[in-house]
DNA sequence: TTGACAATACCGTCCAGACGGTACAGTAAT
DNA sequence: ATTACTGTACCGTCTGGACGGTATTGTCAA
């Protein structure tokens, strides 16, 4: 196991991102927070003078560790067509399987002020701006990107209703998508093959 | 324009969702709901004891409307196949088309407390299944469901990054996926292993 | 017809507690 | 001396909600 000492800034986070799905978005405190983490409210006040540069950081930190993840699954898929799209598949398939918890903290960011989460927005259109400069059926991309998105969000919003069966069946139907499988297959069957101009 | 006489209960309503859009979900607060609706608070509090009734009630008044719009296009597809796909996609589009902000009071009510959103869950888990229900290909009455699912949470949590262009693209590959366009929509099992050649 | 009462739909005030943030003195390790 | 805190005390503000009062309308028996 990963018996390794956080640093204070790292127990922060975590536990802010704890509390807020324990408590509520609406009632993430710094008090709960600082006690969460094992140190005095001083002390996290010392390291995030305000709860604004707090959640800042908790998005930051979020889109920091989803990118790096991302950036990995495309090194292993380098050339390949829908590549990018193929590796935020992946992504998420394995967040899944590693039970990962909903990123809850982004959300009591989101509820403080919408505008903390324009660094998202941000992030996801440079996103899907590579996704699609390096697909062949932008369309196709684009309907992964939502659908993943589409989970994504459930599990945000504690609001996930799919069986395992259904999210297996929805990723391998993705995954058909992504490698031209599907509308109009019989007269463009060349997809791989041409992909390189 | 329209009827004017709205009924306190309908002007809290929708005090409280304008209101969580402009200060944030996190603090919306009685006090200002009142006073954007035109009472007191001491009104206020006398239509909704508290504050967690009065965000039962955005949650339910949310889901009352779209299943109202959803039935309606469902009962002009009668016997269809994916019809109640169709009719959810088409609810989407008239709400895209028709400029309706986003349900942030919905957003509050999570906020507030998670649990307030379970009817939202259930819902979905039933539409689902009626979704199903009358498909002959769950997979794609699934990633339809999910890309819609992906824009609407896109825009409730203030993160849509799409262009118009993008949209229809999704809106119309969507489509072509209900109307079961492409091969045979039997078993997509093993798409997976004959797709290198 | 009238007087008594009751239900509806609020208004205005008050308050205890929570929360973000400040201030500052002290400590232990580097 | 600097960094990284701890601990305590405190302040001003906001907020949910309780409470008592009020105006209007309706009901119904005498």
């Amino acid at each position: 196991m990963h018996g390794k000492k956080l640093s204070s800034r790292e127990r922060i986070l975590l536990a802010a991102t704890a509390l807020a799905k324990e408590v509520g978005p609406a009632h993430l405190s710094l008090d709960a927070v600082a006690a969460r983490a094992g140190l005095s409210k001083g002390g996290l006040l010392y390291r995030f003078p305000t709860k604004a540069k707090l959640l800042e950081a908790v998005v930051e930190e979020h889109l920091k560790e989803h990118d790096k993840a991302l950036r990995a699954e495309e090194e292993s898929r380098k050339g390949v067509p829908n590549s990018i799209a193929e590796a935020f598949l992946e992504v998420f398939r394995s967040e899944y399987r590693h039970k990962e918890p909903p990123p809850s903290g982004v959300l009591a960011a989101l509820a403080e002020n919408p505008e903390f989460i324009s660094p998202i927005r941000r992030y996801n259109r440079q996103l899907l701006d590579r996704m699609q400069a390096q697909s062949n059926d932008h369309a196709s991309a684009l309907v992964t990107f939502l659908a993943i998105e589409g989970m994504r969000s459930m599990q945000l919003l504690d609001c996930d209703v799919l069986t395992d069966t259904e999210r297996d069946a929805i990723m391998q139907r993705l995954a058909a998508l992504l490698r031209g499988v599907g509308p109009d297959s019989t007269d463009t069957g060349n997809i791989l093959e041409t992909s390189g101009h």
